[in-house]
DNA sequence: AGAATAAACTGAACCGGTTTAGTAGTGCAC
DNA sequence: GTGCACTACTAAACCGGTTCAGTTTATTCT
């Protein structure tokens, strides 16, 4: 049973036993050198590692896990519809950027996919007490989220996507939506726009809220009121849902902003069914810049952001902090960047017969 | 530095030692009891389970790890450009029929994404060579992939997604996508088409070819020529290049069958771009069924597979090799269904005009 | 020269499990 | 009542690293 024929490294693995003995010391002496650390002269170094090198040690992360109590890993648990999960291009560039920060470092992601409801704090609780991972990251905060409590009585480093509403001991990694959902108001309301309407995400998440509360504000600032809000859930079916909802109102909307994109592609696709014309009797802008929404009919005018840098500065800053380098404050990052395209229009002359 | 004030499990995690001491017998015992193996007599191994109930005590993964050589775990190297990552909903629905076969065993995903070229092969190795994972799952196989080569040299047992066109010890875990296309050139045919074009994924992805070869198959089978083929690389742009240079000729197609859905899209969009009417003049069909594709303009018709049941059975295939319950065969799945949507309509009468 | 200090290195314990070799005790046959 | 097989269990080795407590040797101070 110990030797499993698949094991991988040739006939037999290079241990650090090996390695001391064919340098003529002791298995201490060849740890400190590999690890340089002091305790061993430069000669006697350079002689181990040339022996180390030569035999072609590698360490073993099993052994090395088990004394330093270490995963060298980080997890992730996505907690969305398996059905859903393809629908969204963040998670894959999420995740890539993950990686670009991880090899660096040979930490690896070990990742989980909750699907049921409730799964998610069981797969952290099983990540952590197994202790498959040195640290985990947040994605998708929820307001008053209960993993932020979870995962401090794990006792686990962790990091969040933007500052959670409740209070959180760790450090946030965070993209001012705000300013993306403003950009997308203004752009409107330059065009004319007075009646632009909103379709929120899950307002279970702190992204939802906020771009909710962006949009809201930024009416207001435009002196403009914020009554056009219909609630989803990011999901297609949700967006339909709701533009049919802002459609049927008497004071029907000239723009509706969504919460993402594939509400708004959703949601375009049935004001087109409508006999609706984007934009020329309704503007619709998106947000994340999905590839293939450029490729709509109209392309969308939506809101890029760059995920791939999110995952890499995530991952940094949750290493930084097992490395104990980390110095507790939030990290900012660049806010979204609007991209206009033809979805967007100036303000009809007149409301559209319904 | 042996105690790590972040590591979870309260102030101390309870270890098999702990219970051996507290149920009066000794480690050996507690290993079998846990374990169901024999050497203990009844009465003692419901004592032991008791007490380690009562401890709350937790296998350690990674002493479990270091003494069993075992990793508890299975790799995926995901080789894509980081920025085409997004647009594929194969990967997020595959990843999560991966977990749920891998919760119900207690094992767990450990994922890579290698951006450069060159970079999935290194990823692999180091999976295997630090003893991250114990089996490995190949996607995107392609002709003549020297990943074979280097996974058997390295000793790892893996499941391949479709059988490899080079000769390969590994199970494969296959969906008969030329059952697809047939059936979308078929649809094509019976509205008429003749002209039927194909735009083709990277021809070193054995499903690259695969979905060309059966183009070239149905066509033959229908009595037509299958002279329209222009080749693309599954992205947006080398759709959109491939359409333009198939819209070009002078027997231009009337059809035109998408290796993806993606450049199935940008084809589409491009086509109109051009003044042409989808599919008054021109049909589309794409692969993968993504959930934007029903709000195309016009809605696109599609294959629809089932990434999860692929990542679930592939999963599945894999653990039973490592436990050795699997026979070595090859696993069928469903093939593709056509979804028929309003992208697809009879033949044009005569050629539209260029 | 002798004592104190530091550097270089060794041997063993340790992490938390698994597994092997060996021991004690029981039951049964002859 | 001795021999044998079998069960139930223990002690210790082992996996491959890290780290602690000493020991030896060289250097410095007085």
């Amino acid at each position: 049973m110990q030797l499993n024929p698949f094991e991988g490294n040739g006939p037999m693995a290079v241990t650090i036993s090996d390695v001391a003995h064919a340098a003529g010391v002791s298995k201490g002496a060849v740890s400190y050198a590999l690890n340089g650390q002091p305790g061993v002269s430069q000669d006697t170094r350079d002689r181990i590692l040339k022996v180390a090198k030569d035999l072609g040690w590698k360490p073993s992360l099993r052994a090395k896990g088990l004394s330093s109590a270490k995963a060298y890993a980080l997890g992730l648990v996505v907690a969305r519809d398996p059905s859903l999960l393809g629908t969204d291009p963040f998670f894959p560039a999420f995740i890539a950027g993950i990686e670009t920060a991880l090899t660096e470092h040979d930490y690896t992601l070990v990742l989980s996919v909750a699907t049921a409801p409730g799964a998610e704090e069981r797969c952290y609780r099983k990540l952590v007490e197994n202790g498959r991972v040195d640290g985990v990251i947040l994605t998708d905060v929820r307001h008053n989220d209960s993993r932020i409590g979870l995962l401090n009585e794990l006792k686990v480093p962790a990091v969040t996507l933007n500052r959670p509403d409740a209070s959180s001991p760790f450090p946030a990694v965070s993209v001012d939506e705000s300013a993306g959902i403003v950009a997308a108001v203004e752009h409107l309301v330059a065009l004319g726009h007075t009646r632009i309407a909103h379709v929120g995400g899950g307002q279970e998440y702190i992204h939802g809220r906020s771009r909710r509360k962006a949009w809201a504000d930024a009416l207001a600032a435009a002196g403009l009121a914020s009554d056009l809000f219909a609630a989803a859930d990011f999901t297609a079916a949700g967006g339909v849902a709701a533009t049919a909802e802002l459609l049927r109102r008497r004071d029907r909307p000239t723009a509706i902003v969504y919460a993402n994109d594939l509400m708004a592609t959703a949601g375009q696709s049935y004001a087109q069914s409508l006999g609706l014309s984007v934009p020329g009797d309704l503007s619709i802008t998106g947000y994340d810049n999905a590839e293939f929404t450029q490729y709509l009919n109209p392309p969308l005018t939506t809101l890029a952001t760059d995920p791939m840098l999110w995952g890499r500065v995530a991952a940094q800053v949750l290493l930084n902090q097992l490395a104990g380098t980390h110095g507790g404050g939030d990290t900012a990052l660049p806010a979204p960047r609007l991209v206009v395209r033809a979805s967007t229009g100036p303000v009809p002359d007149r409301p559209p017969a319904a």
